[in-house]
DNA sequence: CTGAAAGCGCTAACAA
DNA sequence: TTGTTAGCGCTTTCAG
């Protein structure tokens, strides 16, 4: 069941079929009618393996991220979807999990035509495009980039934002405040970090070392284990513990309450992104909220434009985040 | 830069390279050098639009979901994408968000060779494949189904674990049960109902009509208001309250201390999924485990097998659930 | 073991 | 306004 048999049915050629199917008005109506109806009686649908072929598109944006489980992602998979399918595109998610070899040529899926373009979120991936000089591939990169890398982006301003979460912790009389990070293969675990070292700097305190913690991971029983760990280990223990992700920060609170820490009395506890959860637990985590379905709209529409006109220099664009202080801290 | 000119490049015909490309034992391995040199020297990449075409088949799964953001779903679509990138398949998402028109025509993708098969999580997209007699078509269900619909299917014991769920409160001393469900759309959400009925009634119990709500939501705020709603109507609340899912139950556990009420000591609350967050929360919530990560793969498996063996007729599935009795309950 | 050539189903010149 | 026709880049008989 081919373009053929519905020109056969109709009595027309298969270009006069084309055309309607493809909305052009150089058809007599009555013409269009008449193919409409012939489609329609014979059940026909149109094999877009051969139109992508012909088109020289899928219409397919590969979405790179690290963890779809993860509840920040997962918001801005929704928001990349909303405006990809709003467009006449779908969406190929990749889903890396840190796993070498899955996230290794994921940019390879563009030379080879599977996708049109990418939104990458994941780190290694951006390094890797970065490395390869994959710059004259269409895709963009959401929350982790390289601003000098030349390549479309959007994401915050890391460095001020978590300025602020701890500017915020000192203006509440914390003093003595940890650093749960993840793996510093993330731009933004050393933006944040940096303002972390910074504030406290010009706070005039010296980081103990032994508060900068690196996971490499961003589960929640990574946060608690690792909270578990800092309470217990020596004398005096952090009054707060500034954590790079909420989902660390829950996992914290779950781990300080374990050993009978109460948050945030003896430590407060700061989160970052300020996915739905947040609002929920008890107590309500204290965190710098992120436009997660904005960030994904954003980053589509920007690889969209860059499809149309490949040529047009795209803006790095950095939105806004907000504080949203709630009970933990 | 196509296979022509690796041909050219090689000094052999696009047979050739078309056979090399693609792993094919008869040809001289001087030769299959020769040809990978090429290929690595032009930095030819194969067109998989074409390739495609030629073929007639995308390699594309189709995934559709209610809710990507609900970290249930997301669980379950990790799973399937493992399997699927295991078997050289990549995963198209589509996020129904319950909009309709989004959710309209995604069988079609399949008859318009967008993906060669597909796994609905969805239950409207559910009931409109059986409606349209798509059943020819290469789709699984995965934990929303119709057992008689002839379709392969994955999912639990919906009726069973609720069962369990509703004995586990009632061997607890409650009475006084209240339902938290979601849009009776869903079957899931039928067969629990069911079973808290069922229960209630060979417990010699009658359900308080007021108490089986019906939430269109599955979001934490919509167990929080609801649960309010639940605690302040009337004299006598209810002593326990089951929620079809973990969202919901971490919403009602928030909600209800809003107002005062003490988890479990006041009011009992069971989950449904246990979603990671389950554990980490204050109480830790009890509920019941579905494998997440195995229903995706199941799902993946039974898809891709029937790619494989159109013919066969495949099974429907059922995986274990389990009870987790933490602290809420 | 290799090559010639047909053709997957569609779109878009180009011609009428 | 419509039709004819040449490919898009690949895989795969079929011959040699």
């Amino acid at each position: 069941m081919s373009i053929l048999n519905v020109a056969d049915l109709a009595g027309v050629s298969v270009a006069t079929v084309s055309r309607v199917l493809n909305g052009h008005t150089n058809v007599k109506p009555e013409t269009r009618l008449r193919v409409m109806a012939a489609v329609e009686r014979s059940g026909y649908r149109i094999n877009e393996l051969a139109r992508n072929l012909r088109t020289a598109e899928s219409r397919l944006l590969l979405t790179m991220v690290p963890n779809i489980g993860n509840p920040f992602y997962a918001e801005i998979v929704r928001g990349i979807d909303s405006v990809a399918s709003q467009q006449g595109y779908f969406m190929l998610l990749c889903n890396t999990d840190g796993e070498l070899g899955r996230e290794r040529s994921y940019f390879d899926m563009l030379r080879r035509h599977r996708a049109d373009g990418a939104i990458c979120l994941d780190p290694t991936a951006i390094q890797q495009a970065l490395a390869e000089e994959s710059g004259a591939l269409p895709w963009v990169a959401c929350c982790e980039f390289d601003p000098a890398g030349g390549v479309p982006y959007v994401g915050i301003d890391n460095y001020r934002a978590a300025g602020e979460a701890m500017r915020y912790l000192l203006s509440r009389g914390r003093r003595r405040i940890a650093l749960m990070n993840s793996g510093d293969g993330y731009l933004y675990a050393q933006q944040r970090q940096q303002a972390y070292l910074d504030t406290l700097a010009e706070a005039g305190l010296t980081p103990d070392l032994r508060w900068i913690l690196n996971l490499d991971s961003l589960d929640y029983e990574a946060g608690a284990a690792a909270a578990v760990a800092l309470a217990t280990a020596g004398s005096d223990g952090p009054d707060a513990i500034f954590a790079v992700s909420d989902t660390l920060a829950i996992g914290v609170i779950n781990g300080l309450r374990s050993v009978g820490r109460k948050v945030p009395d003896d430590v407060a506890v700061i989160g970052f992104d300020d996915i739905a959860i947040a609002a929920q637990i008890d107590p309500p985590l204290t965190t710098v909220a992120q436009p997660m379905q904005e960030l994904g709209q954003t980053a589509a529409r920007l690889l969209l434009r860059r499809l149309v006109e490949p040529a047009a220099t795209l803006p790095g664009v950095l939105l806004p985040h907000r504080l949203m202080m709630r009970a933990s801290a």
